[in-house]
DNA sequence: CTGAAAGCGCTAACAG
DNA sequence: CTGTTAGCGCTTTCAG
């Protein structure tokens, strides 16, 4: 391995000298930068971060705290692309990222203990569940943090403006003529869960239309099966005055529901309208293509990492805490006119 | 920040026995043992990892390598589903899993820079392109690699076996009785497209079937939208006599080859039997649902982890080099009898 | 503008 | 079984 005492030997100076060239301090003498540069290229000199973190206590590292679920971690699309994004982003900035779980070499232990552990400089938080007791831990240090996917006090956070989404579905429903709307809602445990639901009950408020408990019903965990069951049961609610529109969720929940209502003998959307909400992959590929809630999950990504790493830098962020990003309506086939 | 000094004072040792105690050395007097315990409990202590990386030249920490293109990097679900089951494993061995990219703090750099940079024990390879100047340089130093989705020479490997996917689903048509069967490749220069392709060109020669080049279409990208042109062009050249089946490289353009035909009036699978290869999300949820080959990206995740992390442990490897993971047929209902 | 010296937190001989 | 000592590679005062 070669070290700045090599370079610095090589260009003839001081290892001081050498750092202060690699770190852009202003006071190196041009032809000294120059010859320290032609050495280190010349050596093949890769400076060490952990040297260089354990001098400065800064890593250049961030951690990315996923739900380890399978179906709301990182191989859920929503996820892997604003982690994608995020990533992508950090490097900019020249920040990695590190995925954050509760080991610690050999032994359990706790995330707050694995960021110290690593020493990362900030952490994303993307857990879907509103209150993790371990997650807590690390809220509760003086981490910083930011959070894509469920508000916590205090924290900031980026997440999709749900109420704007869950209005542009139910008013492009209402235009279209449906009154009877039922909503399948994701778990009410969740920010997404809640938000879209209060938001379905403001509209149906503001609309003058009655909430109307047979059409609603609301799955337990954000699993693309769940919508089976969910259709079925919205079925057997409301049998006897059957909605014509159906708001759900999200994507996977919607398409499944989609089939089962096919498989009862419905057509869509001429029976039933469907619009869902994420704009997953799967949506443009179903039968009809299901009409759905945009998420700009690359500004997701971004704006956490520029957030993230304003705290990390203590550079003043202007946003608002709860920073919310607009969704946009996406108009296939799924939805018809009553 | 609560070192190991700290512990050894309050625990009335010296720094050098905690540091045993830590590591699960041998020889540490059990009640010495406990008392470092519980003055570390007491004061909070975390190991430092930078430090130890520092003295160990170990980091504990594993690179990927993703390719940077959106539709093959991590955001698509056959990488983001290998990615999670690697990570987690990695976890389990005491690793921590970090993203590799082209930078170096605020400047350009290569791939091995940075991994000599953050000074990671290993690298997983999940770039889908054969053969790119930006990998070799890490392919040809000393840094310990497996691949996932591409062969380098003298590199360890874990991918599906697409031979036998490309059998599994080319008997299977077989089998329903067809004879015409087209080919839409990926990329010729991927493995999947090149080893898909001539599974493909090896059936049709144990069949006694010839290779009609009407029936043959390459995308040109990993790209869900290449699957209109394809499916078109397909159609095209092939209409004085078409196929009755087709075999897609993917299921990404499975799916939109099979809107396209549908959208030209042919019925699926009556008409037309296609059949994909991957099992992502999304084939469920078409109509008709896909047939396709399942590939096991738990396995290949897991499994390129142990081999990973055996090497960089000097463990003995006893898979071949090219280690293959079975496919699986998955029928659903985009195929039909003839 | 340059360099000597000390130290970041931990581990690894080597003695005791 | 325990402790002393000397680094790992880099940055940071502080003198020059």
């Amino acid at each position: 391995m070669v070290t700045i005492y090599d370079v610095a030997k090589e260009a003839g100076c001081s290892p001081t000298t050498v750092s202060k060239a690699f770190n852009n301090y202003s006071g190196v003498n041009n032809l000294t930068y120059k010859k320290i540069m032609d050495a280190s290229e010349k050596l093949g000199y890769t400076p060490n971060t952990n040297a260089r973190a354990l001098a400065t206590k800064k890593t250049w590292l961030l951690g990315v705290l996923f739900s380890e679920d399978v179906n709301t971690g990182i191989a859920h699309p929503h996820f892997s692309e604003i982690l994608q994004s995020f990533q992508v982003r950090a490097g900019e900035h020249g920040y990695d990222v590190v995925f954050v779980n509760k080991r610690l070499g050999n032994r359990e232990a706790s995330y707050l203990e694995h960021c110290i552990y690593r020493g990362v400089d900030g952490v994303l938080l993307a857990a879907n569940k509103i209150f993790t007791d371990e997650i807590q831990s690390v809220l509760s240090s003086d981490m910083k943090c930011v959070s894509v996917e469920t508000n916590y006090p205090d924290t900031h956070t980026v997440i999709s403006d749900y109420r704007m989404g869950s209005l542009q579905a139910l008013e492009y429903l209402y235009f279209l003529g449906h009154r009877k709307i039922a909503h399948i809602a994701c778990p009410l445990t969740s920010v997404a869960g809640q938000e879209r639901y209060s938001a379905y009950q403001e509209f149906l408020k503001t609309k003058g239309l009655e909430e109307n408990p047979k059409y609603f019903v609301e799955i337990k965990e954000f699993k693309a099966e769940e919508g089976v069951g969910a259709a079925t049961q919205l079925l057997q609610q409301a049998w006897d005055d059957l909605p014509t529109a159906i708001y759900c969720g999200y994507d996977d929940i919607a398409c499944v529901a989609m089939n089962t209502f096919k498989a009862q003998g419905f057509r869509i959307p001429e029976d039933l309208s469907v619009i869902g909400f994420d704009n997953v992959a799967i949506s443009g590929f179903t039968t009809p293509s299901l009409t759905t809630i945009e998420q700009d999950r690359a500004a997701i990504g971004q704006n956490a990492a520029d957030t993230l790493i304003k705290m990390i830098e203590g550079k003043a962020i202007e946003q608002p805490i709860d920073m919310r990003i607009p969704t946009k309506l996406i108009i296939r086939n799924s939805c018809a006119r009553i």
